[in-house]
RNA sequence: GCGCCCGUAGCUUAGUUGGUAGAGCAGGGGACUCUUAAUCCCAAGGUCGAAGGUUCGAAUCCUUCCGGGCGCACCA
């Protein structure tokens, strides 16, 4: 809790009114307000109600958030939002009699109350609670954003986004969305058959993907292990051992930039099934993503941007031969022999290429800036070329394709999949030239993974498989309104009031006082010989940089932690050190 | 990483060729018993991200720093 005097005046006048609240006898944060009815359930249930009728003998309790106030003297109107629903509430001097109506008026925008009375419709025809009783539930000690434009900070949307939930609760509307389609996706595979299974996230070797890990370390047995990047190779040994149809849903850890369709952390759908290819997944999916929608969304067309999405399968399968043939005018074959020529009409189209982009670099340049843009209905691009997909099983009539596919909708990736490879020596020879490439300095390559190697030398069913992030599946492809994120708390870049922080009382802090506000989990100072920490330097405030120094190649800070009291003296009293993340 | 842009009251913002800030919402006081971005009246709220510099004078021009956003690249 900040001191008095960090707060701002609107929020002093909330505590002052909270204090004047709580001296007339009312509780500013109750317990329970049970039985309650939903405000959707209200709106549906008397969605009957004629303009100016009103249901008398029911009684309804709803309880929410105020958000809006409209004061007519002796009577007054406000809106009450529940999760992403909004339902009026009108009340008058009459029914309420003079003290309840005039601490009811005065409560702040944002406070959370119950409300007892019953369903009617106003003159203007909106359906209403009429208040007959009221109940604070909690206090709001802070002003709500602007309510007719919302919180437009994007900034402050990511950081904050209880608060973006509360002024925006279009945002609310898609995250439940998104949760009901997981739950809709985890039920429909369910019923075909497939087992929901959980693998490690905390891995010893980073596998299954093209990506730089998240490392971390485990302090008992003293080993660095990685966050997951994918579960492929976990779920393939347990094709190994004898589940044949088995999906995940779970989070990877990417250590790559941010942006709105990019979190550090995702979530993610792999599926594997064993004894088909690719073709038979192409089915599941074209058959699930509208049955999915039908159960969320209740259609199967999609209103995307300017688009009209139709699911309905059967969803035309287009070779990657073909795309190129139209979208570049040139054959796979053809790139293939004279990468110079595909570097030249790439150009062409104003698509942007360097001299050392490989074969494969420019076919996933030329599938992502002129085709995707253009294949606006659901669509399998299949069979790629094998230097684009080194896990995938080569294609029967064509060496150099691969069994993938990949389904777009509305220009967006929503899903990858292709028959695996299950040839543990071809796969050990795939995993040795990943490890050339890392020898040549690519820090995504792919780490030889004995285990795995020896699992398939087992044997393993030849199994099709189908991976799917949930940016494909998530509100900007399933809904018009672009609502910045589909996640539930974006990453965002650390702050320094954020981080982490660990401070350790010094001699001259134990000697004297503790600090009034020190961080919490203020125990442990860790070693800062690792990677990724740094000094906090603000200014001045609550620590002050003393040193710099460079262990290893890994710039290092270490601070002052200060007593906040001694702010502004010539020489504070060090209260412990601090370091901060990176 | 590279490029472009932004930072003014709790929120949403205006600010002209440089003359030390003007609104709306929210908040305070008052009027109003069917409003819905309610309306009307009154008053209050700002070291214009920070520090330097140029200038008689800086929100505005310059430099540095801090915080952030958006493209591109990598990728889901």
């Amino acid at each position: 809790m900040s001191g008095e005097d960090d707060l701002s005046e609107l929020e002093r006048e909330r505590r002052a009114k909270a204090a004047r609240l709580a001296e007339e006898g009312l509780e500013l944060f109750a317990r329970r307000y049970e039985p309650r009815t939903r405000a959707r359930e209200v709106l549906t249930r008397y969605a009957g109600l004629a303009v100016g009728e009103a249901d008398e003998a029911a009684t309804l309790r709803v309880a929410g958030r105020l958000v809006a106030r409209r004061e007519h003297g002796k009577a007054a109107f406000f809106t009450l939002r529940d999760g992403w629903d909004d339902i009026q509430l009108y009340a008058n001097v009459d029914t309420l009699g003079r003290p309840s109506f005039d601490q009811l008026t005065s409560l702040d925008l944002g406070d959370i109350v119950g409300v007892q009375g019953h369903p009617f419709r106003t003159r203007r025809g909106e359906l209403s609670v009429f208040v007959e009783c009221w109940t604070l539930l909690s206090k709001s000690y802070r002003p709500l954003p602007e309510k007719w434009h919302g919180l437009q900070d994007r900034e402050t949307r990511y950081r904050q986004r209880y608060a973006d939930l509360i002024s925006n609760p279009e945002v609310a509307r898609q995250l439940a969305i998104r949760s009901r389609l997981i739950s809709a996706m985890r039920s429909y595979l369910e019923e075909r058959g497939f087992m929901e299974v959980e693998t490690p996230i905390l891995q010893p070797l980073p596998g299954g993907a093209l990506a730089r890990p998240f490392v971390t370390h485990h302090h008992a047995l003293d080993v660095d292990l990685y966050l997951r990047i994918a579960p492929e190779l976990y779920l393939k040994r347990l094709l190994v051992g004898g589940f044949d149809r088995i999906f995940e849903i779970g989070r990877n850890f990417r250590n790559e930039g941010i942006s709105v369709v990019h979190n550090p952390e995702f979530t993610m759908m792999e599926l594997y099934w064993a004894y088909v290819d690719y073709r038979e997944i192409m089915e599941l999916l074209e058959n699930m993503l509208p049955s999915l929608a039908r159960i969320v969304l209740g259609t199967t067309t999609l209103a995307v941007g300017p688009h009209q999405i139709e699911l309905t399968p059967p969803w035309p399968r287009r070779t990657i031969d073909s795309l190129m043939r139209q979208y570049l005018g040139l054959s796979l074959d053809q790139m293939r022999a004279d990468p110079g020529r595909a570097r030249a009409e790439l150009r062409g189209r104003s698509v942007e290429v360097e001299g050392r982009d490989t074969f494969a670099q420019l076919v996933d340049k030329a599938l992502k800036h002129l085709v995707w843009p253009n294949v606006i209905q659901p669509t399998f691009a299949i069979d790629y070329p094998i230097e684009l997909s080194p896990l995938a099983k080569s294609h029967p009539e064509d060496p150099l394709l691969v069994e993938r596919f990949q389904a777009t909708i509305a220009g967006r990736e929503v899903a990858n999949a292709f028959s695996e490879l299950n040839d543990p020596l071809d796969q050990r020879r795939r995993f040795e030239e990943q490890a050339r490439n890392k020898a040549a300095g690519d820090e995504e390559a792919m780490a030889l993974d004995e285990d795995f190697l020896r699992a398939l030398e087992y044997g393993m069913p030849p199994p099709a498989a189908l991976g799917s992030g949930s940016t494909g599946w998530s509100c900007s492809s399933w809904e018009s309104t672009p609502s910045g994120t589909s996640s539930f708390s974006p990453s965002c870049v650390p702050r320094s009031s954020e981080s982490p922080c660990w401070a350790v009382p010094t001699e001259a802090s134990s000697r004297s006082r503790q600090p009034r506000q020190p961080p919490k989990a203020a125990r442990a100072f860790p070693d800062p010989s690792r990677r990724g920490w740094r000094c906090a330097h603000r200014p001045l405030g609550w620590c002050a940089t003393i040193v710099a120094a460079k262990q290893g190649a890994i710039p290092l800070r270490a601070g002052i932690f200060l007593d906040h009291r001694a702010r502004g003296q010539r020489r504070p009293a060090p209260a412990g050190l601090v370091i901060e993340r990176r």
